[in-house]
RNA sequence: GGCCCCAUCGUCUAGUCAGGUCUAGGACACAGGGUUUUCAUCCCUGCAACACGGGUUCGAAUCCCGUUGGGGUCACCA
């Protein structure tokens, strides 16, 4: 049976990066009911963060990406979270250090800098000096007693090591590269090394689908295997998603365009962005003057102040941006990945189907936000309208717009007459009119709609036989302007953007009879008996 | 800098492993046109690529070597 698994480290949101080594995990272990595992890698105690395990979690469920065991989810293969298991990694560690292959050292940060920067000016690879005899348990307590950080270090071989994998094909690494790689860290934690290579064996993991970045790992991974006598699973290590700026997709590109922003814009209040962002002035100046950064949720809250669009890195800024997750599935799983024909806009299921390890491509790609608009789009229009109407609700309760006031089944009706939007920030863009009584007229739409000669005369006839109009749907309304246009021998447009401005204050909506039966008859004529008013006053 | 990976339209990619059917296909973007009561959608047309240099071969996008370019990695982070 296959087995795959996703393991993140809990540090905050998943990233699109981490959502892509995600799906196609699950994809393989889907297409051949296999078994998809999630583990929490939290042995770094200072950069996991509390909450970040719900927020992944969180994330992957809105993906619609599931697990067969993970933290919430017991099977035969917990804990789940790696911090729960040390006493396995110790025993395996145990065994290494008894059999000679691991050993113990006491180098501080400051000595291991000097050997790594005389390496660095020799050109060379920093490869650690292996002792010649290893220290014993007495030198290793007098090196605690004397306060020294103590770690273990593990043997790496002799000989070169090749790793078969999927995508890359067969990659020799020669042995005057290895450097003797640390296992156990000083805080008496597992290195990820370590901690990765006993769980992927406990665990039964068949197939290691991951970033680029971990193929230079690979060797010591291989190593660590053979030593502890473990299989050496399938790897396959997926190219890197580039961001439009160059570089990987990384979290802290959202700081940079943030920090870019600030500084081109004169005379900004720093002290009011300092509070919208929750930070105090000397974070914010630290900030701009790129010796800090803040955290995530900080740099979203001071672009939400500067009415700025920051790039969509994490799965939850593209959930606040008003996408699908079948969309964001869908284009993601292209990205180093095609089903090996034309067919590019696909449901989870026929994903499934036609994932094959086979077909993932050795190049970077770069993130094209534009492409993802478009699949959006598309999904938009062919998901199933309950699953549709289900995802809008929580985007319209999480952005705590009044549309969330609205019940389902006006919501379904908005999101029917809205068929080619983009995002369903644009459908709230277009209809939010229906909850906002007052509202300002944008000069441009009076300017090129109402002060033209007739308008307003022909919009107060518009109203009169709106007025007269029996049956208030969207059906009679539509036979009604076009009826209006025939007799006065005006195009439809004359009729129907008069109305759009008095209703809207904007020249952009529904189309006029869904916004009109949805809006209501009294709104309606209130709204353009006030237009009228308003128009005498320019 | 050492090591490793990669290289087809602006972008995502098909084609490369098994060389000819490739005057290189699709999609997004862009440009032009059309439909439409606004925006969005939708339809049509167009633009546009085998990084470069050497080989091998009757024949190279495809195989080999080199150059250049891009990316990754060199932590008691994962």
């Amino acid at each position: 049976m296959i087995v795959t698994r996703f393991a993140p480290s809990p540090t905050g949101y998943l990233h699109i990066g981490g959502a892509r080594t995600a799906l196609f995990c699950w994809l393989l272990a889907r297409k051949h009911q296999g078994k998809f595992i999630l583990r929490i890698e939290d042995t770094d105690q200072k950069r996991n963060t509390p909450t970040a395990t719900q927020q992944v979690m969180d994330d992957l469920r809105w993906l619609g990406i599931d697990w067969d065991e993970g933290p919430d989810k017991d099977g035969e293969n917990g804990p789940y979270f790696q911090s729960q298991r040390l006493d396995i990694y110790n025993k395996y560690l145990q065994k290494l250090l008894d059999e000679g292959k691991a050993y113990y050292c006491f180098d501080t940060q400051e000595e291991l800098q000097v050997l790594r920067e005389k390496a660095q000016a020799e050109k060379k690879t920093f490869i650690y000096p292996r002792p010649e005899t290893f220290p014993t348990e007495q030198e290793v307590q007098a090196a605690r007693d004397a306060g020294k950080p103590v770690v273990v270090r593990f043997c790496m071989p002799e000989e070169s090591i090749t790793v078969s994998d999927v995508v890359r094909g067969e990659v020799v690494f020669d042995a005057k590269e290895f450097s003797d790689i640390i296992i156990q860290k000083s805080d008496g934690f597992p290195t990820y090394h370590f901690a990765c290579v006993v769980d992927d064996e406990l665990m039964g993991i068949t197939h290691i689908i991951r970033g680029q970045e971990h193929l230079m790992n690979t060797p010591g991974h291989m190593a660590l295997q053979r030593a502890l006598d473990f299989k050496t699973p399938t790897y396959a290590h997926i190219s890197v998603t580039v961001s439009e700026g160059g570089g990987k997709l990384s979290k802290r590109e959202r700081g940079k365009v943030l920090q870019k922003a600030i500084k081109a814009q004169e005379n900004i209040d720093l002290t009011a962005l300092a509070n919208a962002g929750n930070i105090t002035l000397e974070e914010l100046q630290s900030f701009i003057d790129n010796k800090t950064a803040p955290d995530g949720p900080n740099i979203t809250a001071m672009a939400k102040h500067l009415e700025m669009q920051l790039p969509e890195i994490n799965v939850i800024d593209f959930f606040d941006s008003g996408y699908l997750p079948e969309a964001m599935i869908n284009f993601v799983a292209l990205l180093g990945w095609n089903p090996g024909d034309d067919r590019e806009i696909m449901p989870l299921d026929e994903l499934t189907e036609a994932f094959t390890l086979e077909r993932l491509s050795k190049t970077n790609s770069l993130f094209d936000r534009k492409k993802l608009v478009s699949f959006n789009t598309e999904h938009f229009k062919t998901i199933d309208p309950e699953k549709r109407l289900g995802h809008f609700k929580d985007y319209l309760q999480t952005k705590d717009s009044p549309l969330a006031q609205l019940d389902d089944e006006t919501l379904k009706r908005l999101l029917l007459i809205n068929e080619g939007a983009q995002t369903f920030g644009q459908v709230v863009d277009k209809c939010m009119f229906l909850c906002k009584d007052e509202y300002d007229y944008d000069p441009k739409a009076v300017n090129k709609v109402l002060n033209k000669e007739g308008a307003p005369e022909l919009l107060d006839k518009t109203k009169e036989a709106l007025s007269n109009l029996e049956e208030w749907k969207a059906e009679p309304i539509h036979k009604l302007i076009k009826e209006l246009s025939e007799t006065h021998e005006v195009g439809m447009g004359k009729i129907a953007q008069p109305i759009r401005v008095s209703i809207t204050g904007t020249m952009v909506s529904p189309s006029i009879q869904d916004s009109l039966e949805l809006l209501g008859k009294q709104k309606t004529l209130n709204r353009i008996s006030n237009t009228l008013e308003y128009l005498k006053t320019i």
